[in-house]
DNA sequence: AGTTGTGAATTGCTTCACAGCA
DNA sequence: TGCTGTGAAGCAATTCACAACT
């Protein structure tokens, strides 16, 4: 066991992707799991897994592995999922309303309270279960629902003003969609998900696989045909 | 300058993010940007650019920085981004929806071509100029419209079989917004974007922030309060 | 016998620092 | 002079490999 000293971002990811794992596992009614078996599920390495575990504590029992549902507990806690918190999305659009009526985000404990939109139409409406405020509205909702994240749907030009506000009303972390980046005071935890980001690495990888295959003239993915002898 | 050889994942992603930065500071009427003004738009170093860059290619001139009509297109070819990448969308809910009349996509060369879902009720809808199809048009859809890039927005237990369809109708890419891991086989590239994960690192950082606080108990956010004189 | 937790070795990424060139 | 491109150094993450424990 180590203390548990700092937290390396991409450590943090993999922990997600063991909870997930941990739950597939309990639901196929397995109890116990080596860091092997965790390993596959996530395609990474015994070694890896032991690595990150190992340093947020000591779970699992020499010989035997893991017990599913006490490092899922654990897991749980680290990760902050063993607490609600209240979430406002600004921005009604198609994403931010998906977002909304995504049941996955609620079940994991991030419960969004309210929406957030420039457009009067859209102002009342109901969408999952929560309310669709105009943006004047939220740092008074943000206060009385005691919001702690934010997330941005908007588009790029009010993003930027969007985060204001919500820092302003006294959010602590945002998650920014919009495709342009934003600018928070150092205390604020802020992250960006660019969907053509993502986009644009299938397609580096689909341009580099076809220059490769120009340079070492073999294979072109179908195996080379064996030629029926007349 | 050096050959192209081998492509970290991270770096690629930072491609991105500069091609962004220098279509922001075109549109600001600059010409000419050094690799510190660069950096310091997607908070990295002047060091990082350079390297970055200079793994594809010797694109600057000394003394002067990049050009940046020059540099965007390198990167944009560099990206795969100067071809059309047509693309199926599986999934009609909110998200696929969402990102089928995303104009940011298209925008950069990923035309969603065509839209799935299970649901009779949707099919036959249009969405963002593209129709909705039964899952049974997938194989032929995407061969007649010579798809290559797959986005799977199904929920978690459709997502697997979505895949398979669409590996076996031949694209070569797939990007996952299911919230499962999905099996492909080795010559698809297939990339997975979780929401929860990336939500689930803000509260990581939050929670963390706070048993930070805890252990060194001076200044809680707010600057220590001088006691004024009596 | 089987599997963890962890030092040591390794690999990969970032930063330093400066020669080389406009 | 100013800024790139890049070896070399430094740092971080991963993997190896094995002692420790059940």
């Amino acid at each position: 066991m180590s203390s548990p000293r700092k937290a390396p971002e991409i450590t943090v990811r993999r922990l997600s992707l063991y909870f997930r794992a941990l739950d597939a596992a309990l639901r196929e009614g397995r109890k116990q799991i080596s860091s092997g078996d965790l390993a596959e599920r996530i395609q990474s390495s015994s070694a890896q897994v032991r690595r990150d575990l190992s340093s947020f504590g000591s779970f699992g029992t020499r010989g035997h592995g893991y017990e599913i549902a006490s490092l899922r507990e654990h897991l749980r806690a680290i990760l902050g999922l063993d607490r609600t918190w209240n979430t406002a999305v600004v921005g009604a659009g198609r994403l931010g309303t998906a977002l909304a009526s995504h049941g996955e985000l609620e079940r994991q404990g991030f419960r969004i309270v309210a929406l957030f939109d420039r457009d009067p139409e859209k102002i009342g409406e109901h969408v999952g279960g929560c309310s669709i405020f105009a943006l004047e509205q939220l740092e008074p909702v943000v206060q009385s629902e005691a919001v702690t994240l934010g997330v941005i749907t908007t588009p790029a030009e009010a993003a930027q003003e969007s985060a204001d506000r919500l820092v302003q009303a006294g959010v602590r972390g945002i998650l920014n969609f919009a495709p342009v980046p934003i600018i928070v005071p150092q205390r604020i935890h802020a992250r960006h998900v660019n969907l053509t980001i993502e986009l644009e690495g299938l397609s580096f990888a689909l341009v580099e696989e076809e220059t490769k295959r120009r340079r070492l003239p073999k294979s072109a993915g179908a195996p080379p045909r064996i030629r029926p002898r007349p």
